[in-house]
DNA sequence: GTGCACAGATTTGTATACAATAAGAGGCAT
DNA sequence: ATGCCTCTTATTGTATACAAATCTGTGCAC
């Protein structure tokens, strides 16, 4: 598997140095709900399984920290976070007030470019669904919102829109009621059906029942159950 | 000056750590101007000033890079940013998108307290103005939008329009023409009105137009003018 | 048996030392 | 004189060492 022999390592030099991968790892780790809200990350254990040093673990913990898919408590450690029941509301009341009006915007500003792409990413989640991996289709089905605020040409506006979905992932891992993601499914083609035919106001609609519909898939009413060990789940 | 000889620091123990600390020295000094875009951040320099290491040194320009008020280039260092025109336009088109709304909310939940702090808020301001103090009311200016925000009871939305604001501080430091602050502190003042009569509409009106005019007094066609020395600014 | 207190071990916070990368000065060739 | 190249120097990136805080487990008192 290697090539040269005795390098087994996930991070690899150069690529923007070693932090922006171990960020990259655990986010993905995280958005694919391999590490469950509440779990300790422990900076040793972390600087071991990557075989890197504490100061870039402290570092990606850090940046994670400040994208709030982590919460670092002084002198005890760094978790995965868990977000309340207020906090998810407000999560989903800001993504209403915001995706809408971002998903018309990309409507009306759509490329052929463009649309391939959204194409060829639902055909993506189409497939990680077909495949079993609901990790990989849950992170896929983020990106697609993500997407259409890059298209939509207002990087403020996405960068909002990408915490958002960031944390809606770890409010799914907690509040998720439902099993199916198939309405995802049939909401993001519909969707793209609406960018097809550049038909704003459509679009926009489409996103406010889509976001409505998975808000109404939470259970917002009680508690998290929290944590799990790591090695395991971070090897591959 | 100091009560035990030999510990002229800025940097106290408690409070959160002197990373926070740092950190916060280093926002107020952006947020008033003493610090302009472009500014070279050097760690070693900082860290001499303020009397850490370089780890906590390290540790804040992280942070500060997060919150956009700094630029982190590899193996280059840290420098105050230095948004761009296009960057400017979207950063106050986001604003218009929440701002108004939000504004409307806090003017239908605001309580009596909040109220009263809103009044003392202005009359600060109005001090600072009155002193001549340009940067000390120039960051009450902006706190004022992230009170509003707070009040209305959104703190996920409240985050967003306190990074607004902060990237606002830079982009009035590069492309600002017109001199007077007053219109700022009539608009303030204004809004403070329809607060104390609960009057939703019109704030949410006056919040609009009020951005509207922040926007007409800069210039954003041409470019920025940058650095200064640090040692002098950092000192109180 | 239950609760508190102390001590050891583990883990995080901070400082320093070393390595790598990039900027700048000077010299050399053209 | 100008342009390119190399070497020096300064600055950032990473690793390690030490200090401080927290957690865990044991023992004792009640």
């Amino acid at each position: 598997m290697t090539s040269t022999a005795g390098r087994p390592n996930f991070i690899q030099p150069g690529a923007g140095g070693p932090t922006a991968q171990l960020v990259a790892s655990l986010s993905l780790a995280i958005h694919e709900h391999r590490l469950r809200p509440g779990t300790k990350l422990g900076e040793d254990e972390l600087g071991e399984i990557y075989k890197v040093s504490r100061t870039v673990v402290r570092s990606a913990l850090q940046a994670l920290s400040h994208s709030e898919l982590v919460e670092l408590k002084r002198n005890r450690g760094a978790f995965v976070s868990q977000p309340t029941v207020r906090e998810a509301r407000q999560v989903f009341e800001a993504r209403a007030l915001l995706e809408p009006r971002t998903a018309r915007s990309a409507a009306e500003r759509m490329t052929d470019e463009a649309l391939a792409r959204m194409e060829a990413h639902i055909r993506s989640e189409h497939d990680a669904i077909a495949a079993g991996e609901a990790g990989k289709a849950l992170r896929l089905s983020g990106q697609f919102h993500i997407e259409i605020s890059h298209i939509a040409d207002q990087a403020i506006i996405a960068g909002f829109i990408e915490r958002l979905v960031a944390r809606s992932s770890l409010i799914i891992a907690l509040y998720w009621r439902r099993q199916s993601a198939l309405c995802e499914e049939h909401a993001h083609h519909a969707l793209v059906d609406a960018f097809r035919r550049r038909d704003g106001a459509e679009a926009e609609e489409l996103m406010k029942s889509h976001l409505l519909d998975v808000v109404t898939a939470l259970d917002l009413r009680d508690s998290p159950a929290p944590s799990v060990n790591l090695r395991d789940i971070l090897q591959p």
